[in-house]
DNA sequence: AGCGCGTAATTGTCTATACAATAAGTCCCG
DNA sequence: CGGGACTTATTGTATAGACAATTACGCGCT
């Protein structure tokens, strides 16, 4: 009952709201506080750091805007279950995505291999070119069609479960999502020309305009998994809404 | 000097500190507190309130995180100059974009027309067909290279400016930038294979495979502008990078 | 066992006050 | 006129205390 009190340490550095909020957000990246956790009341944050409960409900009600943390009276804080961010995101994960618009979700699986990183792919995942990833490629479908075709990577030195991993049923994306944390992920968007295999593939012709999606996904400085996701042009789109500055209520 | 006192009001539901944020949101909102306008401080604040000053501070806080509100010790809190917002509209804005990567950047107006929307036009400006709208046609230049051909429609009836402005030096992002505030807009990302107009106009072969946003923006329900951007496949990419939950620092 | 109800744990908001940090303005002196 | 030292307006952080709102939980009754 007590052995959050031995992990949970302030710094000496900056604001006191901001160390406290450090210091749980420590707890929460690293994982030792999964999500469903249930946090210290304010009483017992106040009590052990020695401090207001004013500055304690501020650095709860910081994580709480950050989507990190949930607060219920009576109940208490809680890790928050993880959520797909962005507009952009939620378009990626399909599983989830394709289900929400009321079409039937498919997924199929090509292959699934651990091979030595090319080094196109090394330069990407800031590893050394012939390090060991598996590569994984798949289909997702929706109502039938083809809508995607997913080729994956992912970094064995961080996550070796990669390997016995069976991605026959389940994507590679819903495995990961459920399997680490991540701090910080990259889009890049652009568009080509479909050739021969791809084509193939997604069911469209030889020269179509596609959507590739590429998606590189940190854990600190560290490359855990990219993602190259491709959409037939004419049958996908991805958009996103946002305010200036980010702004979210009205 | 207490003309603002007539202004802010509370409106008597939720939160004191979220009333106060609304009322000042306002203002912003409304234009009648521009860009770098000095708002009152939060003693003035709370003397007009009749509330505590750690209320105040709340409310100014919260807008400053949203970024809507700079604040100097001494000096006082201000409107922020509005900047564009996440990394995917950055690179919409060609003309700051394009210098910021160490490029020279071009730009050349082929036509601007007073016409009436098309029914696709209407639809995704929420217009009656047939109502009066700005249309603009042009190109944008890094190095010399066509990288975007950018279509515009601005809504005449919010807008009526727009029909006399002259596109033919500045493009219509940055006129409508400095013209109009906006609260919302909505990026659509597609791929396109190029018709031979388009190959034209980018330079690059009939078929090629483009990358196409589609941007509207929003004064509240109501569709300021619709931007249809294309940038030859091969020679641009746009790219975002974020956090889970949106966390904004380390 | 199930149901209703009061109790209390927990978060949410607000106040009044205090001191620290920053930096714009002011004044004095050379 | 310039530059350095002082003053002070303003924000930033923290405290201690109070009450409100929500609701999980246990207890007692049937």
């Amino acid at each position: 009952m007590t052995d959050w009190r031995d992990a949970l340490k302030l710094d000496g550095d900056g604001p006191v709201y901001d160390q406290i909020r450090l210091a749980i957000l420590g707890q929460i990246r690293s994982g030792s506080w999964e999500p469903g956790f249930r946090l210290p009341s304010e009483a017992e944050l106040c009590e052990h750091f020695g401090i207001a409960r004013m500055t304690v409900s501020r650095a709860l009600r910081t994580l709480t805007e950050d989507g990190l943390v949930v607060r219920k009276r009576r109940a208490g804080s809680f890790v928050a279950q993880p959520e797909t961010p962005t507009a952009l995101l939620k378009i990626v994960d399909m599983a989830s995505a394709i289900p929400a618009r009321g079409q039937q979700y498919g997924y199929r699986c090509l292959d699934s291999q651990t091979v030595p990183a090319s080094d196109e792919v090394a330069r990407q995942m800031r590893l050394l070119p012939g390090a060991r990833v598996q590569h994984i490629r798949c289909l997702h479908t929706a109502d039938g069609d083809v809508i995607e075709f997913e080729e994956r990577w992912i970094n064995l030195a961080l996550l070796p479960d990669a390997g016995q991993a069976d991605f026959s049923g389940e994507g590679p994306g819903s495995w990961l999502l459920r399997k680490t944390p991540w701090t910080e992920a990259e889009h890049t968007v652009s568009a080509v020309n479909a050739d021969k295999a791809l084509a193939n593939c997604l069911a469209i012709n030889a020269g179509a305009a596609c959507l590739v999606l590429e998606r590189r996904t940190f854990q600190g400085s560290d490359v855990v998994t990219l993602a190259r996701l491709t959409h037939p042009g004419d049958r996908h789109v991805m958009s996103e809404r946002f305010s200036p500055g980010g702004l979210r209520r009205d």
